[in-house]
DNA sequence: TTGTTTTACTAAACAGTGTTCAGCAAATTT
DNA sequence: AAATTTGCTGAACACTGTTTAGTAAAACAA
């Protein structure tokens, strides 16, 4: 019987429905719009539905936030193909991390500032998805190290920081801390702001 | 007649008690558990009460947030008294700056993370509290580059890169984003950052 | 002191949220 | 054909922020 085969495909299509709805909403109108009720009316379902498939909101939204991190992981991987000077890898990655954040403010605004996906955790799993990409990032720090080419050499403090760094930049600029610079483009500012950090750690 | 004088008095009073206890409240119980009904139980006035004297709850938690921001605004000034290296002022204030955000996680998370108190402001009007601070930090930026003590020459881009790192240390620490360091300890791991951010500033 | 106006406040409602649960119709199994 | 399981939903519960009509007390005017 191919019966539970094919039950067990709706199911999982079923809910792949409910993640890119939700996905699609919260792109277009912002995480408060995505409401259960907005993203059930979408796919012309009840409310109630949802709940058979997540257990809450917030574990529907760690589901679309992963859908992010393979996103930003993808594009993390391929922003450092045929380069090979470790500081140029390090660049690399960390521009195509700042463009990932312009051009998905509000998914990286989920992955990276949101409580929600971090409360549908057990304090017992890990930050899977998050993990990896940290490990992209400490990938390309420890071929720096390696060469002598930063002035850090503790792994952990180097990718602390760095990632710091630019979270900081982008999380200012997502949730509207930077204003006014005397006439000076935010934008500009915040590229010449990376391209300063990588003068200050080049040995 | 020193009527309306009384009036006067008591509607500030009133302002000032509805602020204080939302303060209170989402300093106890964090944001989403500071809701208007929760303000007005406590104040053992009526809901709707709040909104003679605040326009909307994004209204109200602005002016809770500029509470936030004389408090950090002094502990900043006070991090600098009888410092008279700039790099040890910038220490000092960094370090400071991060005190504030582990010793007031909900009022730094609602200053420098939440969407409220920005939404209250309209467009024309200036982030007085938040660029009061921000000229804090100038301030002793300046003081670095006119020393030449630090390897940054442009005074908008050493300020943004700065305070966006402390941001980032402190804002991914605050939203639960640092796990798993192998065992190390993450609070450690943060000090040790700024400690190195320092070491890569000086000349 | 009286009558009138202004002020300060609130009950109740509106429209929205996440979430739960009893019940129902259709699919599946016996 | 009967019994069971599955997939789904209407309606409710307990919350949000916010608005408005109405009321009692205070202030003012005669």
């Amino acid at each position: 019987m191919g019966i539970i085969q094919r039950k067990e495909r709706d199911r999982l299509e079923m809910r792949l429905k409910i993640l890119e709805t939700a996905k699609q909403i919260f792109i277009e109108e912002g995480f408060e719009k995505a409401s259960i009720r907005a993203i059930a009316d979408r796919i012309e379902y009840s409310p109630a539905t949802i709940y058979l498939y997540f257990k809450d909101k917030n574990e529907l939204f760690f589901s679309v936030h992963e859908i992010g991190f393979e996103k930003l992981n993808f594009e993390m991987i391929n922003a450092i193909v045929g380069i090979t000077d470790p500081v140029e890898e390090l660049r690399a990655r960390g521009f195509a991390y700042m463009k990932f954040a312009f051009q998905n403010p509000e998914m990286y605004d989920l992955m990276f500032i949101q409580n929600a996906p971090m409360e549908s955790m057990k304090n017992s799993e890990t930050w899977a998805c998050g993990h990896r990409c940290f490990l992209l990032l400490c990938e390309t720090i420890e071929r720096c190290i390696e060469s002598k080419s930063i002035r850090i050499s503790n792994l952990y403090i180097a990718a602390m920081s760095i990632w710091s760094f630019m979270h900081g930049l982008v999380s200012l600029k997502i949730r509207n801390r930077f204003q006014k610079f005397e006439g000076v483009d935010v934008d500009e500012l915040m590229k010449g702001s990376v391209e300063q950090m990588i003068q200050l750690l080049k040995v």
